[in-house]
RNA sequence: GCGCCCGUAGCUCAGCUGGAUAGAGCAACGGACUUCUAAUCCGUAGGCCGCAGGUUCGAAUCCUGCCGGGCGUACCA
């Protein structure tokens, strides 16, 4: 309907530049907004105002100008005004709306797709946790995020992959070999100092007692660095299994599994080492290799290669960037905790030195979560073993009332998760408000097919049918929801779906409180109507719900 | 010190990339069930958009400087 008007707008501004109104004949493309006030019509443009300058005419000139050679042939506009410094309003004929409820039952599922994305191929690699430990409260949120962002581009057009980059090389596996093993050599009755660098959570003693009592491998007769070795490898494979599960149990599923020591055993870091060393990216200075990242924006430069030739984190997550960028994809989006955001100029600086524009390369950077009880907020030290994992949180509230409050917030906002109000079945939380309202349309749909009245025929759109005001805001809401999506996609910001979700609801509730569908004593065409309108309401819930990976139950 | 993020109603936060009288939820107060689910609805109240400048027809939004808070700043992972 915007593109109508804008259209409209358009062929009015130059006419009225041929007739010598408008001097000149740069028109800008119309922008139209959804006035807040609803006495400002249902679109407003402020082109006026804005070629007021070029035009070197007073903005009210201007919108004169153009209302006065506005075609309207198929009777769009009711009514068309000029208002405060030169705004245009625009007032469209009610019985529009109403396009749009057909339109969602049409499309339905895909209702709210686009191709923005063009066939793009997009990567959104998210959780990542290491394997050294179960999900925490954070890598949860990064999980709804990071899902709901490859689920809004995937609606949009972009061919998506999710990817989980597991973190299985290196000094920090190693470390988690130590802890079992030392926990198990604990077990064993030898008296040892636990160190403090070791993991102290109480599943490594867990895993400890589980090779022991399971007979899984007879360490005491393995030379002590086998033992390690053989525990790390042991300990990671059980938490990465754990992980899996508790992400399953989420409702997120990664498409790849991408290993970190997989780049190391087909040399591939090697090889970007070589190949930085060679175009000159990568120098040596104390001993150390060092990649020019200042140059490309950082604040200095970083070690890849440290001077007792152990490689750094940063050196492998070139080769893995690398690695993505020759798997064809056109961007990539890393989802991370905030705790990481020194990290991120450096990599665009790598991303540069590959070869990509650094605007290829998105991070998404996820706050942290504070986890309350009652508004007493949880202590969550890893040190002390006493965090909330998301399975205990999963298990507590459920995946939909964590995964609708994990995307409540911009992500760039820190969220206070209380647990006690997740589990509130009252109007304080909001997942349920959304849900029921899925609910309810479904009891409608299906109290329909035992009503009295046949319902069974079309009616035409182009009759004013629902002309409620209650009826009109609903329909304009649902008219609002490509574009959200749009926005939410393009900005990588599945808050806004929330946002939308609870205005549509909100609508909703305001109609169905104030009007009957199922009424015997009323048109049977309003009915009809009426019931197409809740069909429609129940497709879109559904579509923004599943976008959030949230479920939409039929009854409650 | 430097860098990034943030400062909007009592609380938690939106604000569509510059628009009209700044919004929502919760909390508070007052109403509404003979109705397809009251897990709901309607109304009232609540504001120097941190402060001060600048850019322009127009600023919560963009720029600069302060004030206040969070995070980061390793030859760690």
């Amino acid at each position: 309907m915007k593109d109508i008007l804008a259209q409209m707008i358009t062929r009015a501004a130059l006419k009225a530049h041929e007739q010598g109104i408008l001097p000149s004949d740069a028109i800008p493309q119309p922008s139209l907004d959804e006035p807040k006030q609803e006495s400002h019509g249902d679109f407003s443009t402020n082109i006026a105002m804005i070629m007021a300058k070029p035009q070197k005419m007073a903005p009210r000139k201007i919108a004169e100008a153009i209302v006065d050679n506005l075609e309207d042939p198929e009777n769009f506009l009711v009514q068309t005004e000029i208002a405060g410094p030169g705004f245009i309003n625009f007032h469209m004929r009610p019985s529009l709306w109403q396009r749009v409820v057909k339109n969602v039952l049409d499309k339905g599922p895909e209702f709210g797709r686009s191709q923005i994305g063009a066939g793009q191929k997009v990567q959104v690699e998210f959780v990542s946790a290491n394997p050294t430990g179960p999900l925490h409260v954070g890598h949860g949120r990064g999980a709804a995020v990071g899902d709901a962002v490859a689920s809004l581009l995937a609606m949009c057009g972009y061919e998506v992959e999710r990817e989980y980059y597991i973190n299985d090389s290196g000094r920090q596996i190693r470390t988690l070999g130590l802890s079992v093993w030392l926990r198990y050599c604990q077990l064993k009755g030898r008296e040892i100092d636990f160190p403090t660098d070791c993991y102290q959570g109480g599943y490594i003693r867990d895993l400890a007692l589980s090779i022991d009592s399971e007979k899984l491998a007879d360490l005491d007769s393995m030379a002590e660095e086998d033992a390690v070795l053989w525990c790390a490898r042991f300990a990671a494979n059980d938490i990465l299994d754990g992980i899996r599960q508790d992400l399953k149990d989420f409702g997120v599923i990664h498409d790849v599994w991408f290993s970190e020591q997989s780049l190391f055993d087909d040399s591939s870091v090697q090889k970007s080492l070589e190949f930085f060393e060679k175009s000159g990216d990568i120098y040596e200075k104390e001993g150390a290799k060092w990649f020019k990242t200042e140059a490309r924006g950082d604040e200095k430069d970083r070690v890849v290669v440290r001077n007792n030739g152990l490689t750094t984190y940063f050196a492998s997550d070139i080769a893995y960037h690398k690695n993505k960028f020759d798997r064809g994809f056109d961007r990539v989006i890393d989802v991370w905790g905030a705790d990481h955001h020194g990290y991120i100029a450096r990599m665009k600086a790598a991303v540069e030195a590959v070869g990509r524009s650094k605007e290829a390369f998105e991070v998404v950077l996820v706050k942290l979560v504070n986890l309350l009880r009652d508004g007493e907020p949880l202590a969550m030290t890893t040190r002390g073993g006493t965090f909330e994992t998301l399975s205990d949180v999963v298990n507590e509230v459920g995946a939909d009332a964590a995964r609708f409050i994990f995307l409540s917030r911009h992500y760039e906002s820190p969220l206070d998760f209380d647990l006690e109000l997740a589990k509130k079945q009252t109007s304080e939380n909001p997942v349920w408000y959304v849900q029921y309202v899925h609910a309810r349309t479904c009891s409608i749909v299906v109290k329909s097919a035992d009503f009295g009245v046949p319902l069974d025929f079309a009616w035409d759109p182009d009759q004013e049918i629902l002309k409620e005001i209650e009826e009109i805001r609903l329909m304009k809401a649902l008219a609002r929801y490509p574009e959200i999506v749009e926005n939410a996609a393009r900005s990588l910001e599945p808050h806004r779906i929330t946002f939308y979700l609870r205005e549509l609801a909100s609508a909703f509730h305001s109609f169905y409180h104030d009007h009957m569908v199922l009424k015997e004593d009323q048109a049977p065409v309003l009915t009809k109507a009426r019931l197409d309108l809740v069909t429609a309401v129940r497709q879109v819930i559904k579509n923004g719900l599943d976008l959030l990976g949230v479920s939409a139950p039929e009854s409650m």
